[in-house]
DNA sequence: CTTGGTTAGTAAACCGATTTATCATTTAAA
DNA sequence: TTTAAATGATAAATCGGTTTACTAACCAAG
């Protein structure tokens, strides 16, 4: 096991001090005046024997890490995962590392997870916060540590955070049942007090309201285990034969949905009509396909990444915190629409 | 910004050497005869002042980081996402983090992310290597590194790995095609020399040759980009008409597959019948539904983190290297059963 | 009375970098 | 001719822990 070399084996082979060595590898060496020459010798020596810094070392000098920590609802949604995957894309480009984990929208987890992530000094941080979290990262942001969220925030706290369009997405699905004559619409959400939950329940209550027609809701509870949403939905409908639409809030509870409309062998849209929120292959490829609320994950990804980076660059120059909220996409598909 | 308290303002809060500190908060305190007293004095304060040792502090000085570096294909696969999710779970139950990336199946990606996993100090590795990476792989070896593979292997590199009966799963799909009936069945996979892949291949192709059946195989490029996908798979399809049943090589190429099969609106199973690699709600949710070889992900996750750990813990003790091959299930469902 | 073994703990070295303060020379200015 | 500034580089301090080596005080045995 041959050992690492460190920057004092440079420094002997080159009989030159190592501080000289960390100035040209820094990038300092005009700045501190070391010959031209000199930087040259060091700089071809380091290359040929791959010489890299032990970053361990640099980060509890500098107090920098050069890691952001990202913590999503559950990494296996594909929602959460597709945005992580642009997520990393772009932060890898820029020589951040990723550590990220599950919140599974626990409060507990969630404030051992900062624990966690302070402790490595990670840089940065990108989160979909759960609720109660808030004065975890209001002590973080006193502390200085950039924090951005996405998919939702938390109205007590005053950081920056890139959302989409919930109130008017859902808005928009409900009005198009509307418009294809449904009349008996339910939504089915997680009982939650999240912004972007919340705002959905609005949207669609917005839009029955301007058309004065009763409002449905199904509140399931945020759980890892399907079974325990697929429950409480298949007693729903089973309960509600008048309904002839049905908007999901998430994809998960999308899919869920689609699991209980398959078993009960009800057919869509003639029995009932579907929309979801979040678009995937899963309601792409449904037979027949199911209307969605697209996410613009790639736009949603860029902006997060750049908000953040923006913030790690711009040492202490405390900007105001950005909120940036983008456009969904609904997809309208079979399932959504009347059939004659 | 509060600076965070060292061990240092600990001891002298105590008026006790850090030496001490660290050799308590160490549980080295028999070991090193601290007085009982002592012990409970230190550990009251440090609890109340919430005190954290400083873990670069302690990775640049143990060489440990309590970090597994964890490299998928795609993070945003659903099969690579909950095994990613499941062993998230597990490292940190016990006391590991996780850094993790997608390889893109690109060896020169691969690299840099292990020379950068390197440089982070990670423990140990747990990765789906691509092809081309066996000597970074032997290097890491020989350097001490433990080195976990799942999903594949390289057969030239000497290491532990968790994996699934590939060629008996292929084997076992095909004939049950065989055995409803279908005569005509063709395989669509990656072009790939991974040794899951090649062993897929041979399970079809096995189970072909007992029946004295042609081969027809397609090989597409492993591709971020979907159309590219897509496109052959089109090309392949309408080239043969004779085709009666079809076998995807794995769940990417099962979706894109199906988004084909959906666009040229052939019937599943009357026009052709369909098996695919991997399951997922895709194709449980899919009218109808789609027969998928499940692996058994739980299994996987468990079993490569406990060989990992083991090998953590066990230093040194060189334990030669241990395969494991889990089974998998054929879910059987409408889309590969003979409609009369 | 010396030697040796416990006991309970600590000082100092170390991990591998960055950063600050400093030091010979040489050159330019007064 | 003396002083000041510029040049080129370095020694030492630092980050916050862990580990090694050592010590002071006490007691028992030879």
């Amino acid at each position: 096991m041959k050992k690492k070399l460190s920057i004092v084996d440079i420094a002997n082979q080159l009989n030159v001090s190592k501080t000289t060595i960390s100035f040209i590898l820094n990038g300092r060496a005009k700045e501190k005046r070391i010959s031209e020459e000199l930087v040259e010798r060091v700089m071809k020596y380091v290359k040929e024997v791959g010489y890299k810094p032990n970053s361990l070392a640099k980060s509890l000098r500098t107090g920098k890490s050069n890691t952001i920590g990202l913590m999503v609802e559950d990494i296996s949604n594909p929602f959460f995962a597709s945005i992580a995957r642009l997520i990393e894309d772009r932060a890898y480009k820029n020589g951040y590392k990723i550590i990220y984990c599950s919140t599974d929208n626990d409060t507990h987890k969630t404030q051992e997870l900062i624990t966690m992530f302070r402790d490595r000094h990670v840089d940065g941080y990108i989160m979909a916060p759960p609720e109660g979290i808030e004065e975890d990262i209001i002590a973080l942001l006193k502390d200085g540590m950039p924090v951005v969220m996405f998919d939702r925030h938390l109205p007590m706290v005053n950081t920056d955070y890139v959302e989409i369009d919930n109130l008017f997405s859902t808005y928009n699905a409900t009005r198009h049942l509307i418009d294809q004559g449904y009349k008996n619409i339910a939504f089915v959400t997680f009982a939650s007090e999240q912004t972007q939950m919340k705002s959905r329940v609005q949207g669609y209550k917005d839009a029955l309201g301007a058309s004065n027609l009763k409002q449905n809701i199904l509140e399931v509870v945020f759980n890892q285990n399907e079974d325990l949403i697929i429950e409480p939905i298949t007693d729903f409908l089973t309960k509600n034969k008048k309904l002839d639409a049905v908007l999901f809030g998430t994809n998960h509870i999308g899919t869920c949905g689609l699991k209980v409309i398959s078993a009960m062998e009800l057919s869509i849209p003639k029995d009932l009509a579907v929309i979801s929120f979040d678009d995937y292959d899963v309601f792409k490829l449904h037979s027949p396909p199911v209307t969605a609320i697209a996410q613009p994950v790639e736009e949603i990804a860029d902006n997060v990444i750049t908000v953040l980076l923006n913030k790690l660059n711009a040492r202490m120059e405390a900007q105001r915190p950005q909120s940036i909220t983008l456009k969904t996409d609904l997809k309208i598909r079979k399932s959504s629409l009347k059939i004659k």
